[in-house]
DNA sequence: AACATGACCTTTG
DNA sequence: CCAAAGGCCATGT
């Protein structure tokens, strides 16, 4: 089963990010040693079971911005939980200079 | 064919 | 000059 190989890989890395940090897709997916995979990394998040105790909420885009719908409920969620984590929104985008976590 | 993206390029502040 | 924002195409699952 590579494809659990890389997706476990994915969640330690996740697993890893700092509170009050966050990082992006690609990141997380070159850290985890799977350049360009930043879409599986999304794939990973979207297949979570139920009961993990993993921060999905501090991975985000490129483009330092929620990755799903502002009007969606899940968007919400996710900058609700940031936010209580000390990270700042700055016009519905997280100032990725400031906040960016660029590895261990 | 669709996706919880990224990089490159150009314009604005 | 650097940072941020938007648009278009590329990558891999």
């Amino acid at each position: 089963m590579e494809q659990q190989d890389y997706l476990a890989k994915f969640w330690l890395v996740i697993g890893h990010i700092p509170e009050g940090k966050v990082a992006t897709y690609g990141g997380v997916a070159e850290m985890a040693g799977y350049p360009r995979m930043a879409r599986a990394v999304g794939r990973c998040l979207k297949t979570l079971p139920e009961g993990s105790n993993l921060p999905w909420h501090r991975v985000i885009n490129a483009k330092g911005m929620i990755s799903f719908p502002e009007g969606s409920p899940q968007y919400q969620c996710q900058r609700q939980r940031l936010e209580d984590e000390g990270i700042i929104f700055r016009n519905n985008k997280v100032p990725l200079t400031q906040h960016l976590w660029l590895g261990d």
